[in-house]
DNA sequence: GACCCGCCCTGATCTGGATCAACCGGACAC
DNA sequence: GTGTCCGGTTGATCCAGATCAGGGCGGGTC
């Protein structure tokens, strides 16, 4: 059962959280991308404040539940949206309904370029979030008018290619073990350390999708991390959150 | 044991063959460029014939024996390579020696860009291949003149991002048969069609390589040809070439 | 010619992770 | 409260593909 991108972004719109951006009656179109928390990220981050006038104009932010799809693989692609908070999965499906989840994008992250005109992945969110819609044409306009918006893109691009080629790496080579290492040893990168400066690792996802990014059934994985933790390299701290308590010992065994 | 890259490239270039563009005594540096076989794909394919002066004077074509490396994992990333013909296999190595191979390249694609000041991978030739190569700096001027030519390479980078993802769903959800069946589809539509107009695929890489690339060993990939043959759906020629019976059944298989 | 070497193929066996099944505990509805 | 559902965990078993082992063949050298 598959809908138009639109119908559920504009069915899904979250009550407004506290935390999200609300552009208030006074405020200028223009203020709401000054105020945009993610205004240094992604394809923004190529502009300078002179121009934030043509964000504002074209581009829209959407507050969405969890599990919502934004992007659906096959359909047209007539948007690109701008992560500004939250976390989704992106993810391609067989026709016998098998998954891989290709990635997961958080704020900053851009999701829905596509190579011809229908998107190649779906994107859902798996936490509450904020994007911001740009549609393809005023995307394409914006990087006529200034170049270093398509520069931009061109690094994001290839930051994302590298970022494919380990998980092909990881895939193709790596044991159930150095998968988890390694994806956990990526996710402390990306998250504050704990108050008492040991690194921690954010899991809002459910397992069933870290296995699936992982190549790994749930079941593997909850095995898998026992094992981490047995061995004195990871602490669970709560269902959604590890503390790494031996860095090197991951490292090692990724 | 590694090598430079200049240092291989330098000492492997090979006896010039036949089929090789022979820059003739009397041929202008801008001719070079203007009956290279690969001047409407790759990067070059951006520019217009009046353009062909920036390029002739920045790059520089190489003949390279099969087995040859072109840039090196780690490396300092000094140039760009754009394959004019011949084939190269890219991958990625674990401290421990396994090798992922990330992908196959053929004449037009462009090898050697990397995201920051090192190689993301390793390049070598499979068969005796001819590369042209330009600086990474010259590429950034010629981008710089030539806007056509950051485009090029973000829709090339796209391209090569979805094929990534491909890649990823194939080695997270897919079977050896499938897997394999992918690979022969792909590979046949790059593939001009036999004389009797039915399909076949050139595999002129080790089967050893199919394999690192497909996240199989070469036995499997070796039982799995064996069992598509038998069941009609292909027919192995010679060691290198095989025939697409049956298209519907390897769509259907992959 | 004989020999060697690299690549490929085939058979036998092994194993890492999948699959199947059961259970637990928290969130939610009523 | 009770029932249900869903995500996670654990144990038992299975199997696709890896690993181990041997043999064939074509191209190269001497």
């Amino acid at each position: 059962m598959t809908f138009s991108v639109a119908t559920i972004a504009d069915a899904a719109v979250a009550p407004p959280p506290m935390t999200a951006p609300q552009p208030r009656a006074a405020e200028t179109v223009t203020g709401r991308c000054a105020g945009c928390s993610a205004r240094s990220k992604g394809l923004c981050g190529a502009l300078t404040a002179g121009d934030l006038p043509d964000l504002s104009t074209t581009s829209r932010p959407l507050d969405l539940l969890s599990a919502t799809p934004v992007v659906m693989e096959g359909e047209e692609a007539l948007a690109v949206f701008t992560v500004m908070s939250g976390m989704l999965k992106l993810y391609k499906t067989l026709p016998d309904g098998r998954q891989q989840i290709t990635g997961f994008a958080t704020a900053g992250d851009v999701i829905g370029l596509a190579v011809g005109s229908v998107y190649a992945y779906t994107a859902e969110t798996v936490t509450a979030s904020t994007v911001c819609r740009m549609s393809r044409t005023a995307l394409r306009r914006l990087m006529e008018r200034h170049p270093a918006v398509q520069g931009r893109l061109l690094a994001m691009t290839s930051v994302e290619l590298s970022a494919a080629q380990d998980q092909i790496l990881l895939l193709g080579c790596k044991t159930a073990v150095e998968r988890v290492s390694s994806f956990l040893l990526a996710l402390s990168r990306r998250s504050r350390p704990l108050a008492d400066g040991t690194p921690s690792a954010f899991l809002p996802m459910p397992k069933v999708d870290i296995g699936a990014y992982l190549g790994l059934r749930p079941e593997t994985l909850s095995r898998v991390l026992r094992k981490l933790e047995s061995a004195g390299a990871i602490t669970r701290l709560t269902n959604d959150r590890i503390r790494i308590e031996n860095p090197a010992a991951l490292e090692a065994a990724a």
